[in-house]
DNA sequence: AATTTTGAATTAATCGATAATATGATTCAA
DNA sequence: TTGAATCATATTATCGATTAATTCAAAATT
């Protein structure tokens, strides 16, 4: 609580509000701000020891992204949650990925095909190094997001396979706020990547489409049958 | 030039940080911001007397858009264009349709299709207010924007709606750039919409479909040329 | 000539303070 | 009691100044 700057991670020199952005966006999509939590700007400004303009900078950001509400003239708030939102998500993800499995099998040529082998590789290993992979560790996190996005990647459309990403983000914030009280993590089982990673490569397009649709349909009526149990989290902000 | 606040305009009470984001977003859109134009605070200050808050957030909205590209410690940049962009655009956008125009005219009601009878209502008075549909005159592209929303309103799905909301300003933008330096802008038919409301009400969903697809290809193809010709707009920025 | 170094000028990012607005409790009137 | 009005407090939004980083050109070096 004394530090200063830093920045330079990934990238060359990140700013602040780079920095800030990325750590407000994983803790919102991990879970750690709640739904609905009202986000104090002098409050962060203490958390992050950090002036206001790189924090509404993070927030300005982030309300385009539709993870922090923001009210003109009332500030900030963590993104409520609902079943129906988490419906329509799981909704579109499926419709997508109508379009662009068979596209980029179609289109997925030798690079795309190793790359594919590379992420699964990579996942199995995230999942290995730490107990739970998508929960704690954001490199596992990273790598679950990269492997899904591998299948697609040679469907030949920026804006649509960005768009995906979004969604993905927004579903893991799902599945990780719903298992967030729970001692044993959903774990996807790391057969069904090997499947859907030797599917895509041998073209076998229907069953990749099945695969994964059925991937992100399942885990969703998990996520929904958590929030039936326990309630939806959030729900105790104003 | 000294005014202050003023504020709430369309919203009850909008901060300037809003109303500026706004404004800058329609100067990209229209193109009065040229592709690649570097974007300097203090220029943008001056322009249009704010402080560096306002602005920076508005930039920072407009970076996550996509109509602004950030670069760490350098600033931004009015997102660049480019006749592959373009193309990703235009395909995503006739993808998409195929997904939603089906499910729409499916699920549509009654509310749904008087809905698209009251836009294109609009969408032609607004034609007839100014010449120019869409270029001079926000209300009318608005009215646009809202007409080709209505048709597929019913989808149900609302991050795929909203998604094509974006894609159809971005494609507007490359139209009104490539018109920017003609005598005679391209002007959409009247009749063409027209005939998209019939088809949707009488739930001709092939009919609609190609109506779309085809209005939003021969746009781009036209757009296309344009820059073949003239060359792209930002050419010159470094 | 090409590259590197240096340093002034420019521009971006950030801070701390102020102004504007909202919130919530309290009083007052009905 | 209810509801409106008032005021104190908390919070947001904005500004102006400071700090940090980049750019660009001139000088120095190879």
């Amino acid at each position: 609580m004394g530090r200063r700057n830093l920045g330079d991670e990934a990238n060359g020199r990140a700013t602040l509000a780079s920095s800030i952005y990325e750590q407000i966006r994983d803790e919102i999509v991990t879970g750690a701000l709640a739904p609905g939590e009202k986000l104090r700007i002098e409050q962060l400004k203490q958390r992050y020891d950090l002036g206001t303009s790189p924090i509404r900078e993070a927030l300005n950001r982030l309300s385009m992204e539709k993870l922090v509400v923001q009210f003109d003239q009332r500030g900030f708030v963590v993104a409520p949650v609902s079943q129906e939102d988490l419906h329509e998500l799981t909704d579109a993800r499926c419709s997508l990925y109508g379009i662009l499995i068979p596209r980029s099998l179609e289109q997925g040529d030798t690079q795309w095909e190793e790359n594919i082998v590379i992420c699964l590789h990579r996942l199995n290993r995230a999942q290995w190094l730490v107990g739970d992979p998508a929960r704690l560790n954001p490199a596992a996190r990273m790598a679950h997001r990269d492997f899904h996005r591998s299948i697609i990647a040679a469907a030949g459309s920026p804006p649509l396979v960005d768009f995906m990403d979004t969604l993905f983000d927004f579903s893991e914030r799902y599945r990780l706020l719903a298992q967030q009280n729970r001692e044993a993590p959903h774990r996807p089982t790391s057969n069904e990547h090997a499947e859907m990673a030797d599917a895509a490569i041998n073209r076998r397009t229907n069953d990749v489409l099945e695969l994964c649709q059925t991937h992100v349909r399942r885990t969703a009526a998990l996520v929904d049958r958590l929030f039936e149990e326990q309630g939806l989290p959030g729900s105790n902000y104003r």
